[in-house]
DNA sequence: GAGTGGTCTAGACCACCAC
DNA sequence: TGGTGGTCTAGACCACTCT
């Protein structure tokens, strides 16, 4: 078995660095050398117990904490196995251009079509509400201005990647398909414009943090994955903002990809 | 004492959630309500223990499970307390733009003085050697070509916040002073270019994942926070690749901003 | 049923910090 | 010196997966 290859080395209970550590050391190790290939099954706990000598609690904090550093996923009932990682999602900065729409579809169905991954949208929610102040900034208005609220959850291939609650100002969506849980062809993008809206540009601000339990349960993550969270923001040709998106998104799906002017 | 305040609720241990999961809940109820502040100490372990009636284990797993969320850090010898977020780094996407180096400082020297932080280098190494597949790729370079490779730490008020590695074609870089530890006023990219490689435009890749080992030591990270890796491509009007920075950012510590193109 | 990881107990000794 | 979190032991019972 190559999971016996990994037990080789012992620990010395003197250093000063924590036993856990190194036999974490050990495992890590084996992982960056290929000793050990994505999806491969990590000796069980009682396999390292009976190896390095050492009670149960101190294998599981070194398990921890591989997999706080995202190199392991434990799978209750099978065993530990190394992460293998998905195929990474990228993200150019022009996907939201004009010239995209122009199939009639919104930006994440017709890019993932293009990867060649079926995409799905569901928990679609409209309502009208307050935005939060954070979102209100952004927009430029009260805090007690009313919005239509969007929210939906996207999938590829059946796994959930990315949550998106977009906020369009309740003057420009009411009574057009914005309000409707199905905004049509090409998207909330392609009915804005169509109002005379045309899209001047966005802006993007970009955070990466650990998901809430929340974020956690809908987008299926495992320990040790962060979230990207992004606030992008549309503005016309009169530089008013017409929508505010705000995402998260799982990070181990994502690349994210932008061009910079150099003067 | 406030930290009392929030000793009231008790768990329930027939219950399907497990108890350590139960007393997570209560403390990040806690302090999403506000009933805990940024900064102040959680009850010990010794008080949870006895208020919850359960043993020491159960309340450290509450504790780890508030940690990796990036809520509250445990500070040895101290106590546990609500995390306070340091002050939010903001990157703009036109930080390199010709226009800002005109002072003759570096991007992030001249950013910081200007959010009135004292910035620092340190770390500085330089060497001339074989890039990494990556960066081959990006330069497209063979990986047996020969990169100079400048790889520095820099720090805000004492604190490190980045890492960051620039290689640049060996061609370009011999015999100027992009091959000494200190480059000079306005630091490389002026430097590349005098020598007539004017910028035309940056790509930016951003990845978001937890840090490993070493980077969690030279960047001082806390458990639960992640990292930016963001590698920046710089190009110059005759779209040669003349510089790839690899760059690895405490995420606490920056929100990127980025404009996007509508059309 | 056998093997895996998940939860929990009830102790122990240690290192670090503030007083 | 007393209180804090960090490490570690040696058990127990449970839930899940595979055969």
């Amino acid at each position: 078995m190559a999971v016996d290859d990994v037990l080789t080395s012992s620990v010395d209970p003197g250093s000063d660095r924590p036993v856990y550590k190194q036999i974490a050391d050990h495992l890590r190790t084996a992982i960056a050398r290929g000793r050990l290939h994505e999806g491969d099954q990590l000796p069980s706990e009682a396999r390292l117990m009976n190896h390095y000598s050492v009670a149960r609690m101190t294998i599981r904090n070194a398990m921890r904490l591989l997999q706080d550093e995202g190199l392991v996923t434990a799978e209750h009932g099978k065993g530990v196995y190394v992460r293998s990682r998905p195929p990474v999602r990228r993200l150019a900065s022009d996907r939201f251009a004009q010239r995209h729409r122009k199939e009639g579809k919104a930006a994440f169905i017709s890019e993932a079509e293009h990867a060649g991954a079926t995409p799905r949208v569901d928990m679609i929610e409209v309502s009208e509400s307050r935005p939060p102040g954070e979102i209100a900034d952004r927009m430029g208005i009260n805090d007690d201005a009313s919005v239509v609220v969007r929210s939906r959850r996207y999938l590829l291939d059946g796994k959930p990647v990315e949550i998106a609650v977009s906020y369009v100002p309740a003057d420009l969506a009411r009574g057009t398909p914005i309000s409707d849980p199905n905004p049509g062809p090409g998207g909330i993008y392609a009915r804005l414009e169509e109002q005379g809206h045309t899209l001047e540009r966005f802006t993007e601000d970009v955070i990466a943090r650990m998901p809430t339990p929340q974020e956690t349960r809908l987008l299926n993550l495992s320990p040790g994955v962060p979230v990207f969270r992004l606030i992008r923001t549309a503005s016309d040709t009169e530089n008013r903002p017409v929508e505010v998106c705000d995402t998260v998104m799982a990070a181990d799906v994502y690349q994210l990809s932008y061009e910079l002017p150099a003067r």
